[in-house]
DNA sequence: CATATATATATGTAGAATGCACATAGAGTA
DNA sequence: TACTCTATGTGCATTCTACATATATATATG
């Protein structure tokens, strides 16, 4: 609902609707710290673990800043691993504190299960109130 | 895991995240839309019924500035009613592009609900893959 | 009548999340 | 040497959204 191509009434048609995913905020945190619990692992290659959770074509920039502002956060730790051939990675480990918040997160989204829920059985057309009479 | 309280690990302790909610992005619009369709409504009202949906709270300006864009872009129209006591209220009506993108969240929904699947799985403790070998 | 309260809509500003494009660099290979 | 794969980043713009604040009408209350 935020460019120009979305465009005028379309009389029901599958729409073009760009960055209308219901994905919700900072999914790629707790995929890369559920990623980070299973073993240590670095930008690029979470990018393609990452790609498990629907992040196809994750675009690296994206990936790295979060990596770096988890760090700052404390949820995340890193160092280089230069003792092999070809580039330098910067390996992450998960921190305590990451694993709090993971948790934290995980029970955050049973609640949201609840509210797709809701928004299911109204979608699919069984109100949950009745139209109220105008008040005064 | 965006301001100063977070703080540093603390050790599996419930944490004071805030902000951490897994909440999808755009949930206010598809919420506006299943109201109307529901029957035609204004902000005032708008705001009370999204109450329901877990907005507690809804702060006024999020929600009518979000109603001014989805007229902007089609999915809703209105217009003044003045024929009654207390100020006027901008009557709200869903087009059929709201309907159509409605129909698109709600698809995308059951999309995101597989992915949140995958989600629990590997956070319960059932990994999808072994750690692959070092490569190369 | 004056004032307060409930109803109703809106803007200004700032910060966070995110996408896209682009920049940098090591190591192996043709 | 040039090219490709691996690997990590920055710059910029847009969108989403929270918080504070402004405005206006009608009704209730003193």
């Amino acid at each position: 609902m935020n460019n120009d191509e979305k465009g005028q009434a379309n009389g029901g048609r599958e729409p073009g609707f760009r960055g209308v995913e219901a994905r919700p905020r900072n999914w790629l945190v707790p995929v890369i710290l559920l990623s980070l619990r299973e073993w240590n692992s670095y930008g690029y290659e979470l990018m393609e673990r990452a790609s498990n959770f629907g992040f196809e074509a994750m675009n690296p920039g994206t990936l790295y800043r979060t990596l770096r502002q988890m760090e700052k956060d404390g949820v995340v730790e890193s160092s280089w691993e230069t003792s092999r051939g070809g580039p330098a990675r910067r390996m992450y480990t998960i921190t305590d504190a990451g694993r709090a918040y993971l948790d934290f997160w995980a029970r955050s989204l049973e609640q949201y299960q609840q509210t797709m829920d809701t928004f299911f059985r109204l979608y699919t057309g069984r109100p949950l109130q009745d139209k109220p009479d105008e008040k005064k």
